[in-house]
DNA sequence: GTTAGCATGTAAGGAGTTACATGATTTT
DNA sequence: AAAATCATGTAACTCCTTACATGCTAAC
């Protein structure tokens, strides 16, 4: 089976950096971490090594600058160290697209929500509105279930815990509230969309 | 040097909910997911390695209901499946001031901060000031440096990278204005105490 | 001419997850 | 007596980090 596992949140980063523009390393890690600053950040010695499988993978393209003048015959010809500018190939972007398709835990859990999100743009608009309601209703048990802890609990009159646990509670209904607004939204663009039907937002597979 | 090193954030959470009762592996982790819920969730494949590593470094016992009765000799010994209950040692009590008093980025980055807070009334008054105060700072860094690189590249537009930009923002930004709250407080709960000078919140190692 | 930042990489390892495997106890 | 939940455990694996190692290029 040539089921391609493995994934991991660099590698759709990645994929999805290169789609804008092609990029060198220490480039794409910068634009990484200011994309995902708030949430994650990344080093080198996970974003090389996954550069090298992507690259393996055949979805990116290296461009060295192979010093393609004939004449400097002596000069150590490996040894140029200098930018290695990534492009993504047209697999790579078949693969960015079945990424950013898939709508399951990898897409509404914790680690990998704020980059699917951050692609939204090349995600078709009911991908995008099954991810935010997946990542709303995981909110939601959270929620349920840390309330009914608490609950429990009642005598336990730690302050510290208690502080932290409705810290805790207001961020992630904070974080609900806000999934709430963006899911109202995108159900007004696709009744928009359904009545002065056109075309759909993104590339669809099936009419269905 | 007996430095005793790979923490994580389990031990300490494991140190310190046994320090107020002794437990068993399963309700241990309930409890664990019930105090962390809101940041992280721990499986069984991470616990009960963890407390078998805890046991062989002396820090708990457990203590297995050994069919204690010399009557029944038939039935098989060894197989019987019962709770564990496990205990925190006097060295195990040690290590988890040690865990507790040292302020560094263990106790104020992403992972360790939660757990450490949620200890804090274990904790003396200095050191959680400057875990605040740590956590504050590094959060500040990264509004700082996902600010600016916002400032840079103002022509992008993209209109769901930029939601979720923001939102991270103000998500920092809420819990900067809850450390500053809570330093505060803490701060006067400091000089309350220094004015009334009795004894301190919590055990000192050193008068200083 | 030396520091600081740009740029690429590797080896070793940590911390935790998933999936599996099993048994005991309580509820229905 | 079946189902749910309580309870303990292991093996393989994943993703990522830390620390190291190297070299180029611009600024001071």
């Amino acid at each position: 089976m040539a089921g391609k596992k493995g994934a991991g949140v660099l590698e759709l980063a990645v994929l999805g950096l290169l789609h804008e523009a092609p990029m060198h390393g220490y480039e794409l890690r910068k634009r990484l971490n200011a994309l995902l600053g708030m949430f994650r950040a990344f080093s080198y010695g996970s974003l090389y090594p996954c550069l090298k499988q992507l690259l393996a993978k055949g979805l990116i393209t290296e461009d060295r600058p192979e010093d393609r003048d004939g004449t400097t015959a002596a000069l150590p010809l490996q040894s140029r160290r200098s930018k290695i500018v990534y492009k993504l190939t047209a697999e790579g972007k078949e693969r960015l697209q079945d990424l950013l398709t898939e709508a399951g835990p990898a897409s509404w859990e914790d680690e990998g929500f704020g980059v699917h999100f951050a692609f939204f743009s090349h995600t078709r608009a009911d991908v995008r509105l099954r991810i935010l309601e997946g990542r709303r209703s995981r909110l939601e048990e959270r929620l349920e279930s840390v309330r009914s802890a608490l609950a429990r609990t009642r005598e336990r009159v730690d302050t510290y815990t208690l502080e932290l646990q409705n810290h805790g509670l207001e961020s992630v209904e904070r974080e609900v509230r806000w999934l709430n607004e963006l899911i109202g939204r995108e159900r007004a663009e696709q009744e928009q969309a359904r009545t002065s039907n056109t075309t759909q937002d993104m590339p669809r597979e099936t009419g269905r």
